[in-house]
DNA sequence: ATAATAGTTTGGAATTGTTCTAAACTATTG
DNA sequence: CAATAGTTTAGAACAATTCCAAACTATTAT
């Protein structure tokens, strides 16, 4: 029952960016939003649909995530070159970055709070701003 | 005179990370530290070289990169999935990122603080804090 | 239902930025 | 002037991502 809500609310998410609710984008939406705020990789998510017995493509995967970027379900984060992040949580938050593992951890914006940002140059206005603290394991 | 004067002063700096002053480091160097603080993609920097007419290879302009970031005369940073910038400016401070052209700018950090800054998680420490401005030309 | 249309998926090729490799070269030291 | 260790290089290899054109599917119109 919850099941079919979140399916029901999933299509109604999906219809509202614009997109049709076709078997591959309904499978990845499941994956990314039914567990909680998560952020992975493409290919994190594409291991996760075989390993879920979904079949799809990577191009399809890339598709997905980009057009979930696009439409406000999901948002892009950068902490490494080569790869990117796609972090459910679309709050506005930032992150500990974990450089050891890679992993990425959200810092509620009410934990963390930039003061006396600068005026953005003339002509241009600000899109976001991005904290990632860089973590290290303590060495003994 | 300035040249020869930052010249030594440049092999001085290599050495004393370890590095021997070559004629593609030295070469680099200048292209780097001659001409205020800067953000240049490997690529950028290569392309510089061969204007200059100074032979270097593509490879050669990475290991540089990076033998120079380990030793603290660069620093690395990453603003979009794909490619690294290096930035001459190792003082702590933050960037304006303009998504139109790629381009980088240096707040300095006493123009913008982060307050609260959680603690670390257990077994942790912080490396660095990075922030990043993205900010967009304003649309007319 | 069916057909027409527009949107979507796909495998594989292509592209991009970066790293690797092993052979040739060069700075430093004795 | 060796001998040695460090450096450079072209090109191959690699990893992540994007592109492509053909096959497929959801939606809309009949
Ligand atoms: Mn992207
Ligand atoms: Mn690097
Ligand atoms: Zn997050
Ligand atoms: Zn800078």
């Amino acid at each position: 029952m919850a099941k079919e809500r979140s399916y029901s609310s999933l299509i109604a998410r999906l219809k509202a960016g614009g997109l049709r609710p076709t078997r591959q984008r309904l499978a990845l939406a499941r994956l990314l939003f039914e567990g909680g705020d998560r952020h992975l990789t493409a290919e994190q998510l594409h291991s996760e649909a075989e390993e879920s017995a979904v079949r799809v493509s990577v191009a399809t995967v890339y598709n997905t995530l980009h057009q979930f970027t696009k439409v406000g379900l999901l948002r892009e984060v950068v902490v490494e070159p080569g790869r990117s992040y796609f972090d459910t949580n679309v709050d506005d938050h930032h992150h500990f970055y974990f450089e050891a593992t890679g992993d990425l951890q959200d810092i509620p914006s009410d934990r963390l709070r930039v003061r006396e940002l600068p005026e953005p140059p003339e002509g241009t206005r600000i899109e976001r701003v991005d904290v990632v603290v860089r973590v290290r394991n303590l060495e003994t």
